[in-house]
DNA sequence: TTGACATATATCGACTACCAATATATTATA
DNA sequence: TATAATATATTGGTAGTCGATATATGTCAA
């Protein structure tokens, strides 16, 4: 797959996991990867990065499982504002879609 | 509109109208955003550098229009080479979109 | 006629997004 | 004991897009 095409659309996945439910960076990896049915390989490279600058910018919190042993897992929560950025950012994608679809089909049966 | 969204489709955009007939660049930048209904407004230091370097790849090939008056005019046409990478490049699209659907559908009515 | 705008191609610098590589730390398995 | 999975994090590099700018012509209105 083209790394490219996910470009943009990444914080789009990230916030609509957590639409369902809190959920840690590494389960998130993986539960894209598993819905997606590995079309969507997120690197860890990308995803931690992007988890910060969403909590920067008001649209997730951030909290720490309370764990006696294990590596201590960062759950994240969506906000109010991160619901509406969800919204307008799907929206985007489904316009965005639509126009991609229009293109490639509007040639098609004319040839 | 995010412009990041149309990362790494723009090449895509572009094959699929060359496959209809050669074109030229200012013509396609007019033809997207019209088929598109102003969704995709391709940007001339988006497009001109991109069909440079599909040129490279042999993907397409160039022929300048053979006019007395006015700025000539680089036509594009779409070589074998092109079409295949056409053909690739659209599944690969169409497996993105599938796949982001089905994150975006996965937990619609489950809440 | 002069200035603004559309046509048409081209390049450069800046920004953003993604990934590979690397680091760290724990647990489970061989 | 060492290899892999779990789990988070940072850094450096690459690729794609855009804004700004440059150049050149044709058209239309003030």
């Amino acid at each position: 797959m083209d790394k490219t095409l996910l470009s943009g659309s990444t914080a789009l996945l990230v916030l609509k996991l957590l639409e369902e439910g809190d959920k840690y960076g590494y389960q998130m990896i993986e539960e894209l990867r598993r819905r997606s049915d590995d079309t969507f390989s997120l690197k860890a490279g990308t995803l931690y990065p992007l988890l910060h600058s969403l909590e920067q910018k008001g649209y997730i919190t951030a909290w720490e499982e309370n764990s006696d042993s294990a590596r201590p897992r960062r759950y994240y929560h969506l906000t109010d504002a991160g619901k509406a950025q969800l919204a307008e950012k799907e929206t985007e994608w489904r316009t965005y879609a639509g126009a991609m679809l229009r293109v490639l089909e509007g040639g098609a049966c004319l040839a």
